[in-house]
DNA sequence: TCAATAGGGTCAAAGGTCCG
DNA sequence: CCGGACCTTTGACCCTATTG
């Protein structure tokens, strides 16, 4: 105390407290505990007589290690490791404000133009559900990975799909440390959102890969893509929850849900999240639906021509989803004989009514919340609720 | 004192004393409190059996945790605020260990089973057709009969059907003057409430022949009704409708309407008004779906989980619901063989989210359109759609 | 009254995380 | 891949109300 300012004995530098049993800096902290941990054995390059100094404090490891040592570091202070504690970047105080408008957003919509990739259209059941693995594979493993460009609803809707990128997929689809958890923790309205994004970022992806959706127009896409804003988030979401019992749904960074009721959220949300864990989630488990059914109901779901569409376009999209529905059925009678597939079938594709309802009264409940503004969306997310203020319908 | 040394239970390293019940060091303590505190929940990276040890009690929280339960740790012991509960009454020391009124947490608080309801079974195939198709011959019938009781909501649930009482049936069922026609003419706003009221009176009775529908409590019947309410009347008028082209529906009395837009009424009732048309009409015909094809598909239609009830009724409902669509199925695949039928069936059962969108937006409608007093409903239809004032959801 | 007990709170110093 | 600023977690120690 009567030193505002304690020195690090190793290097001289401002210490942070006394850390194994000497006052020292942060660095020589970690620097030690580093070394011994991962039993690292240096050698000085010169005369084990480097001086170590703040400034300099990285030039021989090894007489940095001594010095440690020399100062009366204890090795026995080290503890046994511990438990990982997650992700703690993202929920660091903010330090004020914290605009940062920096981000360079003109550069890098890189390669917009590839190649139209030709394989889409010889359909033969392997081929067929390889394909549909293979996408939804990609797409999950995409909503893992870091990667979340800005950009507007046309810019997202009119490129090439990234999970059709060969080059891009094999760049970016490493998990995101954020998407690891070791502990589960009740969502947040911060992390509805951060979820919110990431998924509808997902599904503009995720769309690009249907042929037919590719040959719409442009409000046709936005008009099918804001159809299912709703319902293939949730599929995702439930889908790749790891079970944590019946009615807990949770997210890939441990943060979840269950029937606690949110009260500041809007009571159309509320609702939405019970039809979800009782009308999706719980069908799910009890069909023990498999990767590829999975796949193929998330398809038909996205397949919808509910959405308000043109006519043709309606027309366009059915075809696709009936057969896709038919080849689902396919695969179920193979593994399950007729008896069973039947069945599960029809329980399957029943819960379309549910995901229908559902998508209904949330597009209202975001309507409303977005009203009372209860809740910061996105421009990006304003986009795809509400259309652009310009050439919209209706 | 007189034993020199407790140990953790927990960890085994030494007890700093009795700590929530269980003789414990300071640390397994502190752990515990602030586990409960702050509501953790843990995830076990490895197999939910790590050894517990003062060496490394902080290598897996989840197990630690887990720990601290099974040998006893009461969270019940935790004050939730210090000034106001004050201390847990001390009574002498539980000797040692077996705190046998450990409310511990490894019995599983949810093994909730509810019996399987074993009635249902005994449907023979032309048993189950045969009321099927007499159950919607009847309900037709009696819409177009004259026959049209004033009554309460409550009185029009409980009651018996008429459609089961053969009585009734040979009085009453003949085709009124005034649903029959020899020139058509577009429909009226008062055209359009008799046909609800007229519809909706038909659905009460209609209702009323399933037995899982009367096993219900009042509430859930009447939100069963109220969620079938603008899509069993929609597939009355478009399945019972002559053919007088692609994009017409007519009425028993004559009146029709079409894709000529109505400026008069909401705009949510004319775009369902398209929906019926796109998604409703135009599969029907497409399909040829047959008499009882469509008997089956309403009872689907109605037989909808996603309404407002119960749990409880939620699974009855999606019980029946599975159980007649299986029928349906095999009643397709006998007619059209498997290939024809797997896509009609899918066809078939698809329409179902356009239903269930439809039903969703045209609530809104409804409720928009009362709010705005654009159409005069009975007290009947408004005690339909929003429930009575008292004991209601929401 | 007061020592002993068992609650809760605190914060230095452990360990973990993740840009640059 | 490493350094180290920055973050969370731990637990020895402290305070306090209750009890015998």
């Amino acid at each position: 105390m009567e030193n505002s300012e304690e020195l690090c004995l190793v290097c001289n530098d401002i210490s942070s407290g006394y850390h194994y049993g000497v006052p020292s800096c942060n660095g020589c902290k970690t620097f030690f505990r580093r070394t011994i941990m991962q039993k690292h054995i240096f050698v000085c390059q010169h005369e084990k007589n480097c001086s170590v100094d703040r400034s300099i404090r990285c030039a021989c490891r090894y007489c940095r290690f001594e010095k440690c040592l020399k100062v009366g570091m204890d090795r026995s202070a080290l503890q046994a490791s511990r438990d990982r504690i997650g992700y703690t970047k993202r929920t660091r105080k903010p330090k004020r404000k914290e605009v940062s408008f920096s981000s360079s957003s003109s550069m890098s919509p890189q390669n917009i133009f590839y190649p139209e990739s030709p394989g889409y259209a010889q359909k033969a059941y392997e081929t067929y559900w390889s394909y549909v693995a293979s996408r939804e594979k990609a797409s999950n493993e995409l909503r893992l990975s870091a990667y979340a460009p800005k950009r507007s609803l046309k810019e997202a809707l009119c490129s090439k799909s990234l999970l059709n990128d060969p080059i891009f997929l094999s760049n970016h689809m490493i998990v995101s440390s954020r998407h690891t958890y070791t502990e589960l923790r009740f969502i947040t309205q911060s992390d509805y959102h951060y979820w919110h994004e990431r998924d509808w970022f997902v599904l503009t992806e995720y769309a690009k890969t249907f042929k037919v959706f590719n040959e719409l127009s442009y409000n046709d896409k936005a008009a099918l893509v804001r159809h299912a804003a709703i319902t293939i988030p949730s599929l995702n979401q439930v889908y790749n929850s790891p079970d944590h019992g019946p009615d807990t749904v949770v997210f890939p960074d441990g943060t979840y849900y269950d029937r606690t009721h949110e009260p500041t959220r809007p009571a159309g949300l509320n609702r939405k999240k019970y039809q979800v864990l009782d009308l999706v989630l719980k069908p799910f488990r009890e069909i023990e639906i498999k990767f590829n059914e999975f796949a193929a109901f998330k398809a038909i779901t996205f397949l919808n021509p509910d959405a308000d569409v043109s006519y043709l376009a309606k027309l366009a999209i059915n075809e696709e989803r009936v057969a896709v529905t038919k080849q689902l059925y396919a695969f179920m009678i193979r593994n399950d004989g007729i008896e069973k597939a039947i069945k599960r079938f029809s329980r399957l594709i029943l819960i379309g009514t549910s995901m229908s309802k559902m998508a209904c009264e949330s597009k209202e409940a975001v309507w409303i919340a977005d009203f009372f503004e209860n809740i910061g969306y996105t421009s990006f997310a304003k986009e795809l609720f509400f259309g652009e203020r310009n050439s919209e319908e209706e």
